[in-house]
RNA sequence: GGAGGGGUGGCCGAGUGGUUGAAGGCGGCGGUCUUGAAAACCGUUGAUCCGCAAGGAUCCGGGGGUUCGAAUCCCUCCCCCUCCGCCA
């Protein structure tokens, strides 16, 4: 969410906002409203300071004995609170009204960030290893997966229809291994905090990191206590400190967690529906960074190195990227993806995406900050990076670690997490 | 699920209709004292919104109501704690 004080001094930036970000919002109606709202509110204020001080007279008449004065007050109390009424309630819709467009309005791109469409915007700032070569037909990573009895997507969908997926055995294994493994990083090297949230949240935490009201028809909903099931653990890791006031000492705070995603995936059907590249259930390893204002940018390039080094780590051929306005998400201030070469399907899969979002969810989520004990409390940065998607990276490994004899070799640090140095039929 | 208790400022904790944004304590900050520190003492210390400002308004879990006036009374919802039941 944007200052709405922001708003009414910088219209046209906002307004380019939108547009850059191709997200419709209507700022001269909200202008129109905030100078209603404003009125009211003045008006109304008046009006109660009257009934304040009034009521206070009344006491001490009462305690005097002056019954009659104090019924004459009484008369004219009541006669300003009909006002009242009326005006408390323009200004009561008008605020409403404003709140619900605040929530649509996206959040401003940084000015580093290119303005355009992904195509031809998107910029690559980063590109390590290079694209895996075979002396045989290299075999994509369904193929893979089923002949090796990592993956069983006939029996996933008995269970919940298509789009999921059902890891077997070493396949079950190998996600178990690199979850871990990734956590352990995070942790060890890069000075994280490993928590492990709920996976159902409330509608005002799906409001605080941006997801709500807008995209609600990209979830699953659990109608009987309104409940929402995650997308990311951005989500509950986030709106951790929601409507709290942290110290400056206490920042960075540096979250890593593991959680199932849940994505409905509405209206990207045959859309790379084949195998792992998308579905509606995945397990992910999310890194949630809080910062002052002044040190978010930086952190931002910190949190892409923290999760590019999985990749290097695990010695898969990547490239990273700066997306473009029309690339980004709604709440996002500037985003990198990291696409990892999946050598079968000859294309790069999105693996993580860093973003920093600047106030914007702090603003919502009222997630604030003191620099020392004296001062006025500041909205915190929030960042956050995939740190790495599950599904994606093995189709990456599979096809990447793949050789002709049908086996699949396990990268050196994951050897001793899975107990094995190939993957082999069973 | 049943019964009872409770939600007050950064924290603890008083406050059952009137000038209380809220006693007191702790913590924080400033000062006195001290070579320095501690202790002691004095002072100070909430957030949000409107307004150029002066100033004003709102906020005692959320929402609604009673009243001239509510942290205090009523209704409702949420959360926490204790006991019982159930259960991985």
């Amino acid at each position: 969410m944007l200052d709405l004080r922001f708003i009414r001094e910088n219209p046209d930036a906002v307004r380019r906002a939108c547009e850059v970000k191709r997200h419709a919002a209507d700022i001269d109606q909200l202008l129109e409203l905030d100078q209603a709202w404003r009125d009211a509110t003045s008006r109304a204020d008046q009006i109660r300071a009257l009934v304040k001080s009034a009521s206070k007279e009344i006491g001490g008449l009462m305690k005097a004995g002056k019954r009659d004065e104090a019924e004459a007050k009484k008369a004219e109390v009541a006669a300003a609170k009909s006002q009242l009424e009326e005006i408390e309630r323009t200004e009561g819709e008008t605020r409403a009204e404003i709140d619900d467009l605040l929530l649509r309005i996206p959040n401003l791109p940084h000015a580093d960030v290119k303005a355009g469409p992904e195509e031809t915007c998107n910029e690559e700032v980063h590109r390590w290893g290079e694209p895996r070569t075979f002396d045989f037909k290299p075999r994509d990573h369904v193929e893979i997966a089923e002949s090796l009895g990592l993956i069983d997507f006939k029996r996933a969908a008995k269970l919940a229809g298509s789009g999921f997926a059902c890891f077997t055995g070493l396949g079950a294994k190998l996600e178990r291994a690199l979850i871990g493994w990734m956590i352990d990083m995070h942790v060890e090297r890069h000075g994280y905090r490993e928590v492990s949230t709920p996976f159902i949240v409330t509608s005002e935490v799906m409001v605080g990191t941006g997801q709500l009201p807008k995209f609600a028809e990209d979830m699953y909903h659990v109608p009987k206590e309104d409940f929402w099931l995650i997308p990311t653990a951005e989500v509950p890791v986030t709106n951790l400190h929601r409507g709290e006031i942290l110290s400056a000492d206490d920042l960075p705070i540096k979250y890593v967690a593991h959680t199932p995603c849940f994505r409905s995936e509405a209206g990207s059907y045959g859309k790379d529906v084949r195998g792992l590249s998308r579905v509606h259930q995945f397990d992910k390893v999310e890194m949630v960074n809080f910062t002052t204002p002044e040190t978010s940018w930086d952190q931002l390039e910190t949190l892409r190195r923290e999760a590019e080094e999985v990749l290097e780590a695990l010695g898969l051929h990547y490239r990273t990227l700066r997306l473009s306005t029309e690339g980004m998400t709604f709440a996002s201030a500037m985003t990198y993806d990291l696409e990892v070469w999946a050598p079968g399907a000859k294309r790069f899969y999105e693996v993580s995406s860093a973003s920093c979002y600047a106030d914007f969810q702090a603003r919502r989520a009222g997630i604030r900050f003191r620099r020392t004990s004296e001062s006025k409390p500041e909205f915190v940065h929030t960042l956050n990076a995939s740190g790495l998607a599950l599904p994606r990276l093995v189709i990456a490994l599979l096809e990447t670690y793949q050789r002709g004899d049908g086996t699949v070799e396990v990268p050196e640090p994951l050897r001793h997490r899975l107990g094995a140095d190939a993957l082999r039929p069973e």
